[in-house]
DNA sequence: AGTTGTATATATACGTCGTAAACGTACAGC
DNA sequence: GCTGTACGTTTACGACGTATATATACAACT
């Protein structure tokens, strides 16, 4: 086929015509990229949630059809692990933001590693509170993805952590017992804290903005009434206090711990 | 239409002729309900993972059209509730068949809300660990549905935990703060022990079960090193030690704690 | 210049999904 | 018998993930 004839449908601007093609738009070399794509996607999942995500629709963000993005992440759940990466790296930039850990001025009580692993905590919470609508996808695909495939990003994070368990002298099983420890509470803290609680959000009344009416009265009125105050949010300092607790039993050096709470 | 040409197609057998239609299935009524659908579809996942749940093969796992499913539940998110709803069911029985918390009892060390405590914790995660694929339903519902709509076995849930932490004589805010640690302990516990570690799981040697080999070596020393002790799992004992560091902070009496870790 | 190779995006198509709407069919009570 | 209602089927539609084949734009080489 001769080559002048370029396509006539898709609003063309051929040499010098009319019907407004977009600004450097000519061909459609190089509009894509990885992090285009990532951004993009973050962006529309955290405007209109995880279900509006589709490749028919990520595309149609980008102006591009659904299949050009596959050149970029190989599969539907490769794009979202790669939206678990760029959480990773915004959590990174965060990081790197902050105020570091200032080696040195660990205060009587802190060590160094502790208030680093604060740190990460605190930061890792303020970032799954920007996106709370991907943070689903930090429980689902770690439970999905095996350790070795996980975004470069992630076991940056793993490896940070872990470092920081082993500098402050704890031996294998320890270090990793107290690794699980950390990740599990961090993420469930996060999980517990973005709940879904209220059901009405136009109603002024707290009961009703939750929609406590329509709860079975008998059955549950403890629930019931603590509800509101469940409703609110244990911030930073809850996260902190766990953690807090968590670390002095986990990383205490005595043996074995007796007690045996069933039965 | 004559009653007693009832459908040819459909392997019938009709009064007494050839087609083998399966047995009490004259008519095809009251062939199912909630609970065998729920049931199945438990089964299912527990079988063949989220993946595989999908309306027209759970229909077709029950003998029965995809569209007969709804009248059993209004959508597949609905759907998806009812499998929760049907994991914290058996949570009901497994902390009914198990030892009770034998009121007057309580150690020394140990008052009853608190050994009880560590039984309901100890059963979710064993009920957890009997449907590992279920998993991330419960975080995900948990972060979708509000909580006046979640299922009435998850609220009742809500109130055994929330009754023992008042009988312990929590405040409001204390007992609201115990309880999202609480909650967010066992979830975070049972997602971390749950995650995908294995990579390649007919392999031998533990270093390439895991994949290690196509991790980056430079940049993840202490990771790398590591995994193989990571992939081991805390136990029960794990979430009784995190549980009860957890408690002791939390249910403790004394105003303002006055850590400032960060800086 | 023209040719060729490769990176990039499109076009088309297939099977599956959730589910709305209309329809049949079997039982319960009259 | 007749009639209403609970139950399951049929059909259909639009959206989804993605395999495959194709068109286009740029770079490099001749």
């Amino acid at each position: 086929m001769a080559k002048e004839q370029r396509k006539p449908r898709r609003k063309g601007e051929g040499a010098g015509a009319a019907p407004a093609r977009r600004a450097s738009d000519r061909g459609r070399y190089g509009r894509l990229s990885r992090e285009r794509m990532l951004a993009s996607a973050l962006e529309l999942v955290d405007r209109e949630g995880l279900s509006a995500l589709s490749m028919r629709r990520l595309g149609a963000e980008l102006d591009v059809e659904a299949m050009a993005l596959y050149r970029y992440a190989a599969s539907k759940d490769a794009l979202l692990d790669g939206l678990v990466e760029a959480v990773h790296l915004q959590l990174e930039e965060r990081l790197a933001a902050g105020p570091g850990s200032t080696p040195g001025t660990a205060s009587v009580e802190a060590p160094a590693w502790r208030t680093e692993l604060h740190r990460l905590a605190r930061a890792t919470y303020e970032t799954c509170l920007a996106h709370p609508q991907v943070v689903p996808l930090l429980s689902t695909r770690m439970l999905a993805v095996p350790l070795a495939r996980r975004p470069l990003a992630v076991l940056r994070h793993h490896e940070r952590v872990l470092t920081l368990l082993q500098d402050a002298g704890l031996d294998a099983t320890r270090s990793a017992a107290t690794f699980r420890a950390f990740t599990g509470w961090v993420l469930g803290y996060v999980s517990v804290e973005l709940q879904a609680m209220v059901d009405n959000p136009e109603e002024p009344d707290p009961s009703f903005r939750l929609g406590l009416h329509n709860m079975p009265h008998q059955e549950l009125p403890r629930l019931r009434e603590a509800a509101t105050t469940l409703a609110e949010r244990g911030g930073p300092e809850g996260l902190a206090a766990g953690l807090d607790a968590l670390l002095d039993r986990f990383t205490r050096v005595e043996a074995e711990r007796a007690h045996r709470p069933d039965s």
